[in-house]
DNA sequence: ATGGTAGATACTCTA
């Protein structure tokens, strides 16, 4: 079972892009983010001639979260239970046992601004509502653009990307330690040690011809799953295609589940 | 070097 994640930044202009990604990668369940689409634009029908079920939650200019799946989608939640929140950046779903929880996780524009206490607001409210989902649903997989770095090997220049930066800092470091501290765990650096492999390249100063990258789209596997995860990696071809998304393809492969 | 580019919307905000 393959399971994806990947932040189009508008799926209206990147539909060409996801359907051929669609078709070379052939993942089993992938979950979106920065669809930028009211549900009535949603490309439903496009997908399903691919042969993809799709849950969404969009609004128009910002955000929206998807779940791709070519299994029935079961019990969608979207938004996060109990937090009043106008922007659509949370969907959940399981799909074929295996708890889907699609984050979109605020960026925080700099640190000390009212952006960035809303996102580590937001990040408790979904490490509680993470807490309590992992005792009915222990088959896990929290994924997503997480806009945190979690340590040194997935910043291309830590000098510039230090605790006082967003998307490195100190306070949103310990928010995704809590996560891990649920019994969850960074798929990808369970199959690679080294840094230097990323996932968002800024669209300026040629960010991508430089690998000036970070690695910010993660995929958390529970203690559950863990031991069913057998590979991980970050697909970067579609950066380099004309008129890219900004951030490349995350995947996790897991052996199949017993009933 | 406080810029740069991209997307959506409406002449600016977000990332």
């Amino acid at each position: 079972m393959k399971i994806a994640s990947w932040n189009v930044n508008s799926l209206n202009v990147r539909l060409p892009h996801l359907e051929a990604w669609l078709a070379q990668a052939s993942p089993d369940v992938v979950a979106l983010q920065e669809t930028k689409l009211e549900d009535s634009r949603f490309p439903d029908t496009a997908l399903a001639a691919l042969g993809y079920r799709s849950v969404f939650a969009g609004q128009k200019t910002y955000n929206g979260v998807a779940i791709l799946a070519r299994s029935p989608i079961e019990d969608v939640q979207i938004g996060i239970p109990d937090f009043e929140d106008e922007q659509r950046r949370v969907i959940a779903a399981t799909v074929d046992g295996v708890r889907i929880v699609d984050l979109y996780v605020v960026n925080g524009q700099s640190v000390g601004s009212d952006k960035y206490a809303y996102k580590l607001r937001w990040l408790e409210a979904v490490h509680d509502w993470i807490a309590t989902e992992l005792r009915t649903h222990p088959r896990m997989v929290v994924l997503g653009d997480f806009n945190i770095a979690p340590d040194e090997r997935d910043v291309h220049d830590p000098a510039a990307w230090h605790e006082g930066h967003i998307l490195t800092s100190s306070a949103e470091r310990d928010a995704l330690r809590r996560l891990y501290a649920l019994g969850l765990h960074d798929a990808y650096r369970l199959h690679h040690e080294a840094g230097g492999v990323f996932s968002w390249w800024d669209y300026r100063q040629a960010g991508f011809r430089r690998d000036l990258g970070l690695r910010i789209d993660l995929t958390l596997v529970s203690d559950a799953l863990r031991p069913l995860c057998i590979a991980a990696g970050i697909d970067r071809e579609p950066r380099s295609w004309e008129r890219p998304s900004d951030h490349a393809p995350a995947w996790v492969e897991l052996a199949p589940l017993e009933a």
